[in-house]
DNA sequence: AAATCAAACTGATATAGATCAACTCACCGT
DNA sequence: ACGGTGAGTTGATCTATATCAGTTTGATTT
């Protein structure tokens, strides 16, 4: 039993975590980094669709991903579900409850997750004494906005095959920045998902995969998928259909 | 002479600002006020077409639309713009240029326009002393998150009749905060800034924009729109055509 | 091993919206 | 006044993607 403890008197923290260059941390002293660490949360894994936060509840925190991933969603005013966005290790999701102190999405786990809670109170406190604090998380939301403003031209102005192809560049690349392989990995989300987020039919994404590997773009098999040719991929993304 | 003089010597301040309910000021202390007040910058109006800073542009400040309106857009890889807010009086934009000191939006006037400009590093200076312009700004960049995510949401989910009419309707509830008619208004932007806002074509928002007058829920001419019907364009809007 | 069920894939057909083409109209400069 | 220019509208056609209808696969239960 000895053994058990030794396990739980490893404490997770922000110091021996993976993700945490990605994470908040970046130029903290070593004495900030001790108090932002003591007022995260750290709760047990979550399982597949379990969520960490639901529309219309009062907003206390925000949350990093430390494994596994997230999918954020809104319901539209009829009650279907859209999804907004998805989150990889290391990136941080809950900004949308700060305007009026409840969340508007909801976030569930796609699979397997663990996640950091950060209640905005302490780390808004935090950051009044502590202003590398306050630059970074003003920049997570400036990035935020960013990438929503980026989903909204993938989805104004390209084909089906531009926007699968976009995601799985996105994904990609993000994978990458966990130092994992960017060309062989699981997708998280289900075909629904995928469709839902990029606004088209489970149909067509299927159909999407299958022409991309008849190309030899990639392989697919259900979840797996191996990029071949980042750079067709990348081709299908530019290429403007305004000279095809 | 004397009389110009008497003019310049009025300056345009928050305090009597028809739009400063809707700006920054809210519940800032008489104090306060005036600090805030000093670090604004209120150039001369802007003509339509003229930029108000554009992308790859160093980030300096955010911006308060004082009168007028301005379009956002990004730049995408192959060059075209995508639209991706309008901004009317009352308004704040720029967010996008704080996650790494470079606005990735071009934003430009839409027709004769006054902007306040908001020097950012002042603001937040100013900031670290006034709480509630921390949590102020704060609220503001949330809000232009949920602003895109509803967005994205119209955009995934939404057939063309949908996405105009809720364009509409924003203008519409927009229009109403500032204390000016809900239902008779100049829209600002071209049908082609609506259609590359939309994602659809000028032709289609055309067409749709005739469809909605045949229909008796407006009368459009050219710029001019007068809203008749708001609950039957509500109705287009939740009518998820799930049941139609 | 058979039965059940959901996710993913594929084929056939339908359609919303894009594209192509023409026309109208207001505005501008000469 | 007169052609020119660009924004907006309307009509005819085309097409990318949705919809509808199975089929396949793999996981879970019995």
């Amino acid at each position: 039993m000895k053994h058990m403890e030794t396990i739980f008197a490893c404490p997770i923290s922000c110091r021996n975590c993976r993700m945490s260059s990605l994470c908040i941390p970046m130029s903290l002293r070593s004495d900030e980094l001790y108090k932002l660490d003591q007022i995260i949360l750290r709760g047990k894994p979550l399982q597949v669709r379990q969520s960490i936060f639901r529309a219309g509840d009062p907003f206390t925190s925000i949350y990093a991903v430390r494994s596994g991933s997230v999918k954020a969603f809104r319901l539209d005013d009829d009650g279907r579900e859209q999804v907004v966005a998805f989150y990889l290790p290391g990136e941080i999701f809950g900004w949308d409850g700060l305007a009026d102190n409840h969340y508007q999405n909801t976030a569930v786990a796609l699979e397997t997750t663990s996640v950091c809670e950060i209640p905005f109170e302490q780390l808004d406190h935090l950051a009044s004494s502590i202003t590398s604090i306050q630059n970074y998380t003003t920049k997570l939301m400036s990035r935020e906005i960013i990438n929503g403003q980026r989903l909204i031209a993938l989805l104004a102005g390209n084909s089906a095959h531009q926007r699968l192809a976009s995601l799985l560049m996105s994904l990609s690349d993000r994978l990458a920045l966990q130092k994992l392989s960017s060309t062989r990995f699981r997708l998280p989300m289900s075909r629904g998902d995928i469709s839902n987020y990029l606004g088209l039919t489970v149909e067509t994404v299927s159909r999407t995969f299958s022409y991309f590997q008849k190309m030899g773009y990639l392989r697919v098999n259900k979840k797996e998928v191996e990029l071949l040719n980042l750079d067709a991929l990348q081709e299908v993304i530019a290429d403007s259909d305004v000279f095809a």
